[in-house]
Parts: C-alpha cells; sequence; structure tokens
DNA sequence: GACAATGTTCGCAG
DNA sequence: GCTGCGAACATTGT
C-alpha cells in the first residue's frame, strides 16, 4: 500500500519497533526470484549495526543510522513492512528479514515482486539517483506551484511525476483532483496559478489526513473519492456520478460534472 | 480465462 | 537533448 502516507505508516512501524538494536542477521525470505535484493557481501555490512533512524522521501523508505550503511526499500504496487517477534514466525511473502538481537524481526514483505531492498551509503544518494523531487509534505505553495509548472501534459501525469514532487500516487492524485474540482485530463497550460494553488492546499491537506489516521481508509471522511471509486457511485459533492478513464496510463476516477475542464 | 492492481523504468516518437 | 506516451515488469485477486 504505497503511496506517501501509507509509506508514512510503515516508517513509524520501523521507528516504534526496529531502532537502537543490533542487527544481529539479514536473511533473504521466501521465493526471492526476479527481486533485487542486496547480496551476502551488503547484508553482511548491515550485521552489527544499528538503525537508529527511519526515514521516508516520497514512497522511498530508509532505516540507518548517522554512520550508515543504510536499508533503502521501495514497496513497489503491494510491497510493506512488518515488525514482529521470531515466535510469531515469518509474515507471508518475506522477501529480506532482519533479524536483531533477541527476538525482534522486521521484515520486507512483497507479494507482487515490484518492490526492492538495496543497501546505500546514504538516503540522499538514492533519492538523487532517482531524481526524486521533494517530498510532498515538505512542499510550501512557491515551491509546489513552481515544480507543477511547465510541461503540456495533463495535471495528472504531473502529480504522478516524481521528479517533480515525490510521494503522490494514483489514488491521492485522484483524491486531490477531486476536492480541487479539477479534471484530471486537463493540461498544464490551461491551470490558472490559483488552481496550482488549490492543487497544492488539497494535496497537503489530503496526505496530512491520511498519515493522521496512518493510512486506513476507514477512518477517511465519507465524502472522499476513496469510499467511491467505482463507476456509477454517486458524487459527494454534486449531482454527477463517478466515471473512469486512463490518464497517462492509470485508471482515474472523477466526477465529470464538477470536475472541470477536459473530463 | 480475462482483466485490473496504490509503481517505476525503458524505449520510441515528436 | 528533452518531453510525453505506452508497454513491460511479476504476481495476486476478482
Amino acid at each position: 500500500m504505497p503511496e506517501l502516507p501509507e509509506v508514512e505508516a510503515l516508517r513509524r512501524r520501523v521507528e516504534e519497533g526496529a531502532l537502537n538494536r543490533t542487527i544481529e542477521r539479514v536473511d533473504l525470505g521466501n521465493d526471492t526470484s526476479h527481486i533485487d535484493l542486496p547480496g551476502p557481501d551488503d547484508r553482511g555490512r548491515l550485521e552489527g549495526t544499528q538503525f537508529t533512524e527511519a526515514r521516508r522521501h516520497g514512497k522511498y523508505l530508509f532505516a540507518g543510522s548517522k554512520s550508515g550503511p543504510w536499508l533503502a526499500l521501495h514497496m513497489g504496487m503491494a510491497g510493506s513492512v512488518r515488525v514482529y517477534d521470531a515466535a510469531d514466525g515469518n509474515p507471508d511473502y518475506a522477501r529480506l528479514i532482519v533479524a536483531f538481537e533477541g527476538e525482534r524481526r522486521l521484515a520486507f514483505r512483497d507479494p507482487r515482486k515490484f518492490g526492492w531492498a538495496k543497501v546505500v551509503e546514504t538516503p540522499e544518494d538514492e533519492i538523487a539517483a532517482h531524481d526524486l523531487g521533494p517530498d510532498a509534505l515538505d512542499l510550501d505553495r512557491d515551491t509546489f506551484i513552481s515544480r507543477l509548472s511547465g510541461g503540456r501534459g495533463a495535471v495528472k501525469s504531473a502529480l504522478l511525476d516524481q521528479s517533480r514532487i515525490a510521494g503522490i500516487g494514483n489514488l491521492w492524485a485522484d483524491e486531490t483532483l477531486y476536492q480541487t474540482g479539477i479534471a484530471p485530463d486537463v493540461k498544464l497550460p490551461e491551470l490558472a496559478d490559483g488552481q496550482i494553488a488549490d492543487l497544492h492546499r488539497a494535496a497537503i491537506r489530503i496526505l496530512r489526513t491520511v498519515c493522521d489516521t496512518d493510512a486506513t481508509y476507514s477512518e477517511l471522511p465519507d465524502a472522499w473519492l476513496i469510499h467511491r471509486r467505482e463507476t456509477g457511485r454517486a458524487c459527494s459533492r454534486c449531482d454527477g456520478k463517478i466515471e473512469s478513464k486512463k490518464v497517462g496510463g492509470r485508471t482515474s476516477y472523477y466526477c465529470p460534472d464538477h470536475q472541470g475542464g477536459g473530463g
């Protein structure tokens, strides 16, 4: 469940249960074919060290300490992290298992094998290697506007572009557009500065709200699009009905009645 | 069996 | 060289 708020929830799990414990071993889990995972040498580098910090940038998660090295994780489409005790047994689809001294374990799970794990020197190096823009939650209004401006494509594609802004994915891009009243396929040049400012306000509010629930969708307001991502459902903001279309290769749910400009 | 899935990356066309 | 698409990646669930 891996957009910014979902990864932030995972970061907190790591922070709460896996810091300041000496790493005894790092092992591969089950069925690790076709997944990019650290080799024996890199896994060995983590042994004897402790994670003293868990960081997140966009959808990327990092655990490590000032002196490094760091474990970098990307969840792909369905990855997650679990902190547990050895007696509980390893979770399903565990691909990499960090065993701390004592019983505590941290597993990187990835059922659909689109994620990866690697050992890196610093989070900054990895952020630069992927050409990530600033984290969405760190953006002030003017920076958001400048990073989202420029280009000719659809506004939704720009929101999803991790090199512009890191962290927004398909679900929360749709939610932001729905709550701002802008159709996903409106082209950037058609947007007024005021509309981009509206997107900023909505995106920050939405991402913070989802983070506050630890990405528990059932706790989010009933009126949100997240609860009605299905064609034909009633719009919560007007008399329209939800429709879907592909924008930027991704299925996009929106209300053609109150989201104007191209839907 | 067909299709879609919350993401990233690659190749190609413009 | 840059930008914008579409397809591909591997697997699960409906």
